[in-house]
DNA sequence: TTGTATGCGTTATCAT
DNA sequence: ATGATAACGCATACAA
């Protein structure tokens, strides 16, 4: 491994001197001539823990996410990664696996690892969350779930659900069949579900069966397999686009046609509704983009400017085939 | 910020003690249990750079993916992420959103971050890689495509491509459209097109058309909009299972109805294909399976166990609803 | 502009 | 079992 002695040694100079090379660049131009020359021929890189011991910035930004193979998860990701790119921020990306003993790990490893502030796709936080936030004193940034003094940004899901039933309700639908996760999620399992629930409060006569399934859309199929031939429900909600999909299909199966048997919309306005037949009429998140504005909050954070404590994103509904008049 | 100092100085013992009860642990009842309790209250955890700046070993390894919303990658990285857990790796995740210089970057940034071995999810292997690497001379291990003299883990594309054909031609089917990628893509646009290809050899009468399309579903959905008009084929083999997607959605919207008009069938064995109506017949990649045991190969490389250059990865033809005989 | 000296937090060596 | 001290690679205050 060559150091900054090699360096130094090679052209003859002091290592600090390599050192100003290398940072705010104070040299005259012979020995930068000379440094670059040398530098380029070993192939010397700065070893990045030798300078992160000294350093107090570090450039790093980490982030938690509950787990890889989620489509919402990956497209905020792709919006972090694109705008801390852009701010010539370097990511740490970390996998909580939607453990919480692992995710209390992470962050304590993020700030070990000195990260100038902390992204974190939760779907609660606890006290021994605040504990270490606050003992760090580093920015920190939740997502998807709102949280008692500390910064979050994330979806209205509860208008989202209230919009929903709105539109179910315009459209004349009166019997509602409710898949949902549960409540533990908050934002998901909770909110949705409320919002919803509070649509229908204006109009008499209507009923709602509520069916606390999964993400997993094969969960959600099986659910919905054992759950359709009862329903008398002309309007099927369901609380993500995975279990939209997963009852569009147990809907197939049955041989109940959709929308003319009972319409479905989910939540998420993930790709995939376009690609189904019906297409599935959803509300549609804006993921990409609330990771880019966890970035810039983030970086204002980091840059000790005051952001409100709580940031919602709009969402919007998307009406495609699967939902029609009654 | 809390330090080894700080501890050893609060229980009155020298650092290199309170070193060394953090590590091998060769230390009196007496201190441990002081120890315990005061890294406890302090909430103290060793700063990870100081530690690696002289640690020759960091437990980490560096996984560099194409981009961040891809099924196939998340698939791919949550086994390596699993099977990392177990043996108690860290993973540094790092994004090159296929982008050449941005992926040497990672890798030398991953080189410099002292990562113990390095999984490259690549589309193709320069001479610059190939520098990098030996330089730095640590374990290296390229995912989804072959690579010369390093060691890599593929699956059979080729294979995969002849036996789709194999099974097409077994169906009666004489007339094809095949929708692929870019050949700069070795393994999707290249190898799966060529067995494919090779498999038509052994019957006469076959025709084929090839459309280059993209990873992209919009952009594979237009130009099968575009395409199958003008095919007299009756069956279509897609390069992925994202644009059999595509191209089922195209059909649908041509009112082509799948499979009576013709054929259609993916690469992948992506979720997705099973939600879709009909469902797609698709050859199955073990894609979790492959991050599994990439991690499992790469620490034996850490270990100084031997390996061969190349692991192939078997795959399988799941047939489902979308092919039928001619 | 350049060099010298010191410290960052940890581990390892060698005494004690 | 414990302590003193050097070393890891780099940045920086200060002196030259």
């Amino acid at each position: 491994m060559v150091t900054i002695n090699d360096i130094a040694r090679q052209a003859g100079v002091a290592k600090s001197t390599v050192s100003r090379y290398l940072n705010n660049g104070s040299v005259s131009l012979a020995t930068r001539e000379k440094l670059d020359k040398i530098v380029k021929e070993t192939g010397y890189t700065p070893n990045t823990f030798a300078r992160s011991l000294k350093a107090t910035k570090t450039n790093m930004i980490g982030v938690i996410i509950p787990r890889l193979n989620s489509a919402s998860t990956n497209e905020v990701l792709s919006g972090i990664d694109q705008k801390a790119r852009e701010s010539e921020y370097d990511l740490i990306i970390t996998n909580s696996n939607q453990d919480r003993e692992r995710e209390l790990g992470n962050i304590q490893t993020l700030i070990n690892q000195k990260v100038e502030g902390i992204i974190l796709l939760a779907r609660e936080i606890t006290e021994r969350h605040r504990k270490l936030i606050n003992d760090a004193n580093i920015p920190f940034l939740v997502l998807g779930q709102k949280a008692e003094a500390i910064h979050s940004m994330a979806y209205s899901d509860y208008e989202a659900g209230y919009k929903i039933g709105q539109y179910a309700i315009e459209l004349g639908h009166r019997d509602f069949l409710f898949f949902g996760v549960s409540e533990q999620d908050k934002a998901v399992g909770l909110e949705r579900k409320n919002g919803f629930l509070e649509s229908l409060k204006d109009t008499t006569d209507t009923t709602v069966k509520i069916i606390e399934t999964s993400f997993s859309k094969k969960v959600a199929y099986q659910d919905a397999i054992d759950a359709l031939p009862n329903s008398k429900a002309s309007y099927v909600v369901c609380a993500t686009d995975n279990i939209a999909i997963a009852v569009l299909k147990a809907a197939v199966e049955l041989k109940y046609s959709v929308p003319e048997k009972f319409s479905i919309s989910g939540f998420g306005g993930y790709e995939e509704t376009d690609y189904v037949q019906p297409t599935i009429t959803t509300m549609s998140y804006p993921y990409k983009e609330m990771g880019i504005q966890a970035v810039e909050n983030l970086t204002k954070l980091v840059n000790g400017i005051d952001i409100p404590y709580e940031t919602l994103l709009p969402n919007e509904l998307i009406v495609k085939n699967s939902t029609i008049k009654r």
